[in-house]
This record gives structure tokens, C-alpha cells and sequence, in this order.
DNA sequence: ACGTTTCTTGACCGTGCGGTCAAGAAACTC
DNA sequence: GAGTTTCTTGACCGCACGGTCAAGAAACGT
């Protein structure tokens, strides 16, 4: 499936033919038949699942944190690298987004996302550390900046992961000015 | 040409058809061809036009602002306002990034936008309003910020525009802390 | 060993696509 | 108003797509 994944990142999901798919994993039409029931399902497959891996990243990597701020940093900095490690997954989730068939998985599992730094956020209001504002508010924009500067710096520059997300990291807690 | 950009970004560049845009003008398919010598180059058209018709309305907003700092403020809101204004183009915009067809049109319209915040932080910076950072960093993290709370406010949540300027150019300005 | 279920094959089907073009209608000369 | 250029039409073409299915190979149960 990860070998699906990479031939729609290549050529884009409607481009990418499923002869071309099964031409690619070396078998037969049918076997794709027999295991998916479309070429949308399949596809529909491959976002979930990678959604998930992502999300267990995540807390995993957060795990050990106990500081609110500090958990908001350490899920940047292992979301970019996530990404990093799975350059297809960033332009199909950017696709899928725009078509209706796909949004409502995509904006799920973004909500989920964004839930768990809002949680975080909030932790971090409740210990004085952020003043109160629309916690909501503060983790979309920070998914924002993440996935914004991941398409920027790691896929069209191609730079280090840490260096991104020291630059995402400071600019999400300090803004322009403070 | 704006009928076309709203069939695009109803059912998504593949899957709409030269027949139906050229059915939705009430024309026939041969007036298509003598304008456009393909549907990737409609598209391509779709795009450019759009993205100086962007950029033209956020120099007008800013023209009168001296301040660098009212300056980006400026520009977020009324970058805002014509994407609610131009629904369609967003999808647009997000799905031809993710082309390789049209990336490079796509991440051009964008530098220039990057460009010219980053314009603005470093005068900012010049007058000491800012601290020293790199400037393109943080100009792409405001551009990351306003187009994701784009996306969740104002598409799939339809709030008011000014409220979402609102809540975009304090997190830039401020962070999570500050 | 043999029946049965689980997989795998690839030729094939209907469909709808992007793009063409012979045929004309309008609009524009002079 | 004849001649020429500028548009407009829609039937048509070749093609490649998503999906089907009859046929058979493996794997399994007994």
C-alpha cells in the first residue's frame, strides 16, 4: 500500500490508473479487485492509515513530556519529521483535502490533530503560562505554520528537519514581535 | 472564465469535463478550442488571473499604511476578504500545488506574496520593531497561518471575516505567549 | 486423493474523455 | 454584394480508463 501511496504522490490520484498500480505491485487486476472494491476505497485506505501512524507518532513522542508548552513543541517537531519520513503522504493529504469525496476523512483526522494541541493549549492557560484566548483558534494557526513551512522548507528546499521546527517552534510562541 | 473557476472548484479539476464547462457557457466545444489551445491551459489561465487580481487588491489595501507592521495587518485582512469573495479559488489553489503541472505557476504567485511580507518584516525590523529572525521564515509562517485559518473559518466554518483577521494577526503578533 | 475455498489472472466491456475538423454563420472589407 | 477573415457548431475520433468475470492455480481440510 505504500507502494500505492508513492505512485498517486508522483503522478496525483486521478492521473495514477489502477493498471499502472497493479503493473507497479507485479500482479494482476483482479487481486486489486479482490481486496478493494474501488480504486476510491483504496485510496480512502491509504489516508486513514497513514493518519493513524501519524497520530501514534505523535503521542509517542509526547509521552514523556509533562509541561503543556513543551508537549506542543515536541508533537511540531515529530509531526515535521513524520512528514519528513513520508514525503508522499504530504501532497495526496493536500490533494484529498480539496475533493469532496476525500475532505470529510482529511478534516476528521485534522480535527483530531488540532484537538490535541488545543488540549494542550489549554493545560498551558490553565497553568498561567498563556493568557486566555480561543484555545481552538491558537492550534489551528499553529497547524497552519507546521504545515505551511513543511511544504516550503522541507519538500521544495529541502531543508533540516530540526531547523524548521526550531524556526515553526519559535514563531508559534513568540509571534513577529515578544 | 470565473464560470469555469467555479466548475473547477465544484467537482475538482479531473473530473470536470471541457463538455460540461463549455454546456455551462452555452456554447460549442469548438469556441473552446479556438480560445484555448487546451484544458491545462484554460486552468493555467484560471490560476494566473486570479493571482494578480490578489495581489492587485492587497497593494490597494496597503497603500496608504505606512507602518510596516499595519502593513502586514493590512494586507492578512484584506488577503482574507478576497478569498471569501473568490470561495472557489482557494480549492484551486490548493489543488494546483499539488500538480506538478502547476506547482511552479502556483509557488511563484506565492513567493511574490512572501515576498512581500518579508518586505515588511525587514523594514519592521530596520525600525526596531522586530527583533532580528530571518525574514522569509516568518513571512512564511504568516502565510501559513492566514491560509489555514482560511481553510477552517472561513470555507468550512463560514464565521465573519473580520473576526478570523481578528484572531490571525494577534497570533502572529504575539505567539502562543507574548 | 479429492472437494472446497481462497486467491490470481488478463482479456474484455462500456463509457466518457480531450481534442479535431468539415461545414457554415457573422462580421468586416472595399 | 462578392470576397475574405473571424468565429461557432457539434458529430466524430482514438484512446485509456475503472471495473468485470470466466477460467484456473494454490492452499487447505479431511
Amino acid at each position: 500500500m505504500a507502494r500505492g501511496a508513492q505512485l498517486f504522490a508522483e503522478k496525483g490520484y486521478h492521473p495514477t490508473s489502477v493498471q499502472e498500480i497493479v503493473a507497479a505491485l507485479g500482479v494482476g487486476k483482479g487481486v486489486f479487485y479482490w481486496y478493494f472494491s474501488s480504486k476510491e476505497e483504496f485510496f480512502v485506505e491509504i489516508l486513514k492509515s497513514a493518519q493513524t501512524d501519524l497520530r501514534r507518532r505523535q503521542q509517542a513522542a509526547i509521552g514523556d513530556e509533562t509541561e503543556p508548552i513543551r508537549r506542543i513543541e515536541v508533537g511540531i517537531e515529530e509531526s515535521l519529521r513524520w512528514f519528513r519520513e513520508h514525503r508522499e503522504m504530504f501532497n495526496l493529504f493536500q490533494f484529498a483535502v480539496t475533493q469532496e469525496k476525500f475532505a470529510p476523512i482529511l478534516r476528521h483526522g485534522q480535527q483530531v490533530a488540532v484537538g490535541d494541541v488545543a488540549r494542550h493549549v489549554k493545560d498551558a492557560m490553565a497553568e498561567g503560562d498563556i493568557k486566555d484566548q480561543d484555545p481552538d483558534l491558537l492550534a489551528q494557526a499553529i497547524v497552519g505554520v507546521m504545515s505551511h513551512l513543511a511544504r516550503t522548507y522541507l519538500y521544495e528546499r529541502d531543508e533540516p528537519v530540526d531547523q524548521v521546527a526550531q524556526g515553526a517552534t519559535a514563531f508559534c510562541l513568540h509571534g513577529l514581535l515578544g
